[in-house]
DNA sequence: GGTCAACCTTACTCGAAGTAGGTTACTTGC
DNA sequence: GCAAGTAACCTACTTCGAGTAAGGTTGACC
């Protein structure tokens, strides 16, 4: 009426910004309703802008994807890597990446609920590719910790030990996440118990703790 | 020309068979191309019939990708489980369990690839719900087994030990079936070192938990 | 040989992804 | 201050595929 400008928000804004907010509300309808329920015209909406921005900075809906999935991509992997900094061992080193990769899922369980729940494969190879290759990032993570403290061992038990631990952290993660009752450390402690000590330890304790 | 009928497909058949006939070929497409990519139509033309059979038959394109998910997810039980009857032990049950996990996943690579890729998630809640309930399925059975060898184990250990291992198999068959040099036994016989003995047995062999 | 149900088709609607082409507002040089 | 250029933006359209309405065909059974 007289004067929108104090409450209107800004109207036009710089590229950067604007794709970055294009991305964190994308995000956010794609983690609600999932990727196919969700409509170019609604995200354009809650951005306060029309459809053809987004195919102006996006491509398509499924480049929308891919770069919510990249964002995401980027901040585990400098989370991760930086957490296995400074371990005073093998042990400490596996534990302390655990425990950033569950803080990390729980801080951003929006944005995580597209790669676990894999909304990328429906969209289209690219975005599948995107999620398969922060997978294959965290692999070599752990590829790269195992051998420092495994250096006969051969490649194939590298690359399966490696890819057991990537499965049950990212299966874990979603059964930490729908629990509010256990903290990341927990979660990286039981994920600690069945990993390094096994579950042999568990059906026959020699000392019952 | 003279005598068709030779050379030519049944026309017309039974409800269930043609049932039976739309879940394989859609089944092979959506493995094919993936979910988002396969056309009803592409799909109809291939079975020798038009579309709106496959709405009389399924309801829905995501009905029918849950027809194919459910029907998998029926045989997958029916072999773990009966993988496991007359096993020696807790070990040997899990060993067996996990055994025919991968087998199963070998055989039908084709209808695996659309729960391990998760196609499930972009058609919609039902579908999801569908492979939800596959993981859940399997992850009750690895507490049934858990529990009759941990039997004072607090339901949270178990349930997050299940999760491990479900999350563990999962990731290890995609890895399992895109290398021609492992066979199933091996699989599973580099699950169970990780999970029966420990990692730490790997980094110190010589001394014994 | 008629009738009823199951099987099947043609020809449509509708909604959402993606696009063509024009418009508005901010910056920059004078 | 003010024209020129450009970056941000919009309206109105096309296209394509999921889903549907209404009716045609075949065969089993009396």
């Amino acid at each position: 009426m007289s004067t929108p400008a104090e409450t209107e928000r800004k109207r036009r804004m710089p590229r950067a910004e604007r794709e970055r907010q294009m991305m964190a509300v994308a995000e956010e309808i794609f983690a609600e309703r999932g990727y196919q329920a969700t409509g170019m015209d609604e995200v354009a909406e809650r951005c306060g802008v029309s459809k053809p921005m987004i195919y102006e900075y996006f491509g398509s809906k499924e480049g929308l994807l891919v770069a919510c999935v990249r964002h995401a991509r980027g901040q585990l992997a400098t989370a991760t890597t930086e957490a296995v900094i400074g371990a005073t061992g093998p042990r400490d080193a596996l534990r302390r990446g655990l425990v950033a990769f569950f803080r990390f899922t729980d801080a951003h369980r929006r944005a995580w609920s597209l790669v676990l729940r894999n909304e990328a494969a429906v969209a289209g190879a690219a975005a599948a590719a995107e999620v398969e290759a922060i997978r294959q990032e965290q692999v070599d993570i752990d590829i790269a910790l195992l051998s420092t403290f495994l250096p006969d061992a051969p490649r194939t038990d590298l690359e399966a030990a490696a890819q057991i631990v990537v499965g049950a952290c990212e299966r874990l993660s979603l059964w930490y996440v729908s629990r509010d009752d256990i903290t990341a450390e927990q979660a990286a402690d039981h994920l600690m118990r069945v990993l390094w000590t096994g579950l042999a330890a568990l059906v026959a304790p020699s000392t019952a703790g």
